[in-house]
DNA sequence: ATGGTGGCACCGCCA
């Protein structure tokens, strides 16, 4: 079984990536972060061609998440409740006995904004439903753009960044609770020592030539199917292709036969 | 070098 997470910043500009990658790795799942489309204009029957199964919810202009996996599954539950802003960041769907969340984290944009406050709001209202809902003993697999590096191996100038939004302490610690209830960050359990960047900032000059990135995508699992990873890696290919996303593509596989 | 990216929808916001 084989799973991936994009953050494609507008799905109709990186519909054809996105086409195209599925269709040459077939992954089983896919998460997609920042759809930026309307449920009205989502392009359905594109998915439903390549062979999958899409569930959405989307909003005009920003956020929006996306699941598609390659055989039939059931939604459960768009948006988190206590989000009275109600912005579409939270898609959880059923697969084959898994619980898959796929999530848009806000980024927060800086830490003496609002949006700061929301982001820290919202780790926290995800990990009260999560696990007021589920047992660390389920099968759940939790993907998306978390918006916040862990360690000094996990951003380009850790010295430059710490403190500051993405790289905060209040951030690092309500993440931190996810993996203290259960949750392994795939990547990291992994490959304890490589980088693993998924993300490179459009606004630094040839940010991705200079490796100027940030670890800010996971792929988490609880314990009972992380003991079944295989292998996990970042797609950095996709940067190289014409307007690329400023993120690109961490799959992660499994040992498991569905 | 006092700017520089990108997407969306508007005439700025968010990342």
């Amino acid at each position: 079984m084989k799973v991936a997470t994009f953050n494609c910043n507008s799905l109709r500009t990186r519909l054809s990536i996105i086409l195209e990658w599925l269709q040459k790795n077939t992954p089983d799942v896919l998460f997609l972060q920042e759809t930026k489309i309307q449920d009205k204009d989502f392009p359905t029957k594109a998915f439903k061609e390549a062979g999958y199964e899409i569930w959405y919810v989307g909003q005009k202009s920003y956020n929006g998440v996306a699941t598609a996996t390659k055989a039939s599954s059931e939604i459960i539950k768009k948006n988190l409740d206590m989000d009275k802003n109600n912005e579409a960041r939270f898609l959880e769907v059923s697969y084959k006995g898994i619980r898959l969340i796929n999530v848009y984290i806000p980024q927060g944009t800086s830490v003496d904004s609002e949006r700061f406050q929301y982001k820290l709001n919202f780790l926290d209202w995800l990990y009260l439903y999560v696990t007021s809902t589920y047992s660390p003993k389920d099968p759940i697999i939790m993907a998306g753009d978390f918006n916040v590096a862990m360690t000094d191996k996990d951003v380009y100038a850790p010295n430059d960044f710490r403190g500051d939004v993405c790289f905060h302490p209040e951030e690092q610690i309500r993440l931190q609770r996810f993996f203290t209830w259960g949750f392994v960050d795939l990547y990291r359990h992994k490959y304890p020592d490589e980088i693993g960047y998924t993300f490179w900032d459009y606004r630094i000059p040839n940010g991705f030539k200079r490796n100027m990135g940030w670890r800010i995508d996971y792929i988490l699992a609880t314990n009972g199917l992380a003991s079944h990873l295989k292998d996990i890696n970042v797609e950095k290919e996709l940067r190289a292709l014409p307007k690329p996303s400023d993120h690109t593509i961490l799959w992660a596989e499994f040992a498991l036969t569905l």
